[in-house]
DNA sequence: TGCTATTCTGGCAACGTTACCACAAAAATT
DNA sequence: AATTTTTGTGGTAACGTTGCCAGAATAGCA
């Protein structure tokens, strides 16, 4: 309600006067700086943001448009993207477009973005039109890239290695005995998933094992593909081990594997990509290759501020994080006594619980 | 860049003119009105919501300030408040304070949203200090409430029936025939915990079970509170199910569990109160009552709404919902064949994954 | 003392938008 | 034909803020 205008009437000062005070800026004498910093407590004035960045200024706020919120993945991105905005004192408008992924309320997400005159913007989303380009190159608004590439515009782009990733998490299975490791996915053209396919048959490739097709099963990411693709797998073989490209066809894969009485890990290994948040303290204990999501919220958010405030100027940077291998105890197996017992001499005793502060 | 001048002179007409037609409002004819169309397309014009806002217009924002969003029972409040609010076209600032719970990070979210002129408010957080409550009355900013109340201040409020909610999963525990039954929460001066406390003896003592003080611990929310306090109870008692106030609790407990080679449900029954989202589909499938984080984001926001347009103008009003009893498996017992007959027969098939769409 | 430099202060324009007003033209009513 | 009403149009002020400038007071230096 207050404006300055009230401070400075307040204080008995001109606005000019006031203004300086408030934002610390130009002179000032002793007293008057004091009689207006009263004047703002006694009315619990804040400044309007909107009138400031009407002024050409900058809003200090960025616009992070992710797929789905609710997914533990994409909020600890989110905190990482916070964590780092609000270092650099910008705030975040996170817009999460699931459910209604469809076309308009994608575009409508960033129109409203871009009326609000945000600073930057992290894009998680692969754009459904080329239109969106257009409307963030016109305003040469800075953006960058979270997981995804966007094919055809170099924009700076934060990822995890999930290929090395997978690699060494199948690699583990390879070493813990396992030889028929089955892998359920997406369909596939997908570019989380080709990372994961592609480090799967490296691995097995490189470890002297034959991939064999019937053990690739590529039908989705929902829990109920995971169920389905599991059933499915069991009618016709017996593998050693089920590598999960995530964690929801993991879960599913752990309900399907339970109603057919195959126990994880004594009879089957069962791992993936990216962790349960809570549910890794349930059983299985899954073992899963983790991409450090909250660093990458942070690194990216870097990057972007770095193109807001010009400190860096120059062709698209590309920063490639590590996955990082999280054993549990859902990899071991009747193959791999030693690591069994290994596991045993610790006792299920999580070193870490996942909300330990 | 292109601002409604722009528009204006390159269809040949006033700035009046081009606002008229650009908000559909007043008159004006075919011929201009279709020049100044053309115009905004072809410069991509979007208007300026800060400085439509300067005029004193809604900013058609909310503010939503929760403890956690990668807490998944938030995050689903949060899909809640912004589902409501894009249907009234309306826009949502979520602010995560956690894990800065300080209270200078409490301000600051607090100033930040002020300062952008959201026209309302959604608060999950317990004010610190009666400092904020001014703030927000000063300036007679709309503020609704979710989950807990602010003691002496009258806000609208929706929240769920938690008391009532665990007399259900209480009495179910019961009507499977356990009588000892443990609980475990956070140290008591607890708004949550204090209703699921009440269900909790309620339930006992409605069904003539004695309340045994010595089966009540109560330490923390964490995973590692669960864990610990399950440990301590098993080396004192053997009880016949745990009742869990949140599903971190019980995590930790069935880690605990799982550790002392004490099997669920075989041995003993565990249940909590809010769900797992993935976990919900990992062993041992618990057995929990749910609050409709959704659907309570939805209202919370539809009351802020009204107060918002004036819709509704009066005393505060109070929505509480029912909690849902979801049984699943970690419930059944030795005791109850029934049960577990029943759920046999109908094997570990989940009816409804969490991610189905 | 006079001169320049420094410190302090407040008025004014501008940011992009819309409400209000004045006016012109056309249409409808006497 | 004279009038009122409806339709169409553009200028201007205002929202709250800050940058710029002009000017006043003070200080520093010959």
């Amino acid at each position: 309600m207050a404006t300055i205008k009230d401070v400075a009437h307040r204080a008995g000062v001109g606005v000019s006067t006031a203004s300086r005070v408030i934002r610390n800026k130009g002179y000032a004498s002793e007293e008057v700086r004091k009689r207006v910093e009263q004047a703002v407590a006694e009315l619990e004035y804040l400044p309007n943001l909107l009138a400031r960045s009407m002024r050409g200024e900058p809003t200090k706020t960025i616009g992070l448009l992710i797929y789905d919120i609710v997914n533990p993945f994409f909020a600890n991105l989110a905190t990482g993207v916070e964590d780092m905005a609000h270092a650099h004192g910008f705030n975040v408008v996170i817009c999460s477009s699931h459910p209604w992924n469809s076309r308009e309320r994608e575009k409508s997400y960033m129109q409203m973005l871009i009326e609000r005159k945000i600073d930057g913007l992290v894009l998680q989303h692969v754009f459904s039109s080329e239109e969106y380009a257009s409307l963030l190159e016109r305003r040469n608004l800075p953006a960058v890239r979270i997981l995804n590439p966007q094919p055809g515009y170099p924009y700076d782009l934060v990822r995890c290695d999930t290929r090395q990733g997978t690699i060494d998490l199948i690699r583990h299975l390879i070493g813990l005995g396992h030889q028929r490791i089955a892998a359920l996915g997406p369909p596939m053209p997908s570019f989380q998933g080709a990372d994961r396919l592609a480090g799967y048959q490296e691995a097995l490739q490189s470890a002297g094992v034959e991939v064999d097709r019937s053990l690739i099963l590529l039908e989705g990411w929902r829990t109920r593909d995971g169920y389905n693709m599991t059933h499915r797998l069991l009618k016709e073989t017996r593998p050693d081990a089920i590598f999960a490209f995530g964690p929801r066809i993991a879960a599913g894969a752990a309900c399907a594997l339970r109603e057919a009485q195959v126990r994880v890990p004594e009879e089957v290994a069962l791992v993936c990509v990216d962790d349960f948040g809570l549910g890794s303290e349930l059983h299985p204990f899954m073992t899963v290759v983790r991409q450090p999501e909250h660093e990458m919220g942070q690194q990216v958010t870097q990057l972007l501020i770095d193109r807001i405030l010009g400190t860096y100027i120059g062709p698209p940077r590309e920063v490639v994080l590590p996955a990082q291998l999280v054993v549990r105890q859902s990899c071991g197996s009747k193959r791999s006594e030693i690591e069994q017992a290994q596991s045993q001499s610790q006792g299920n005793f999580p070193e870490h619980f996942w909300d330990d502060d």
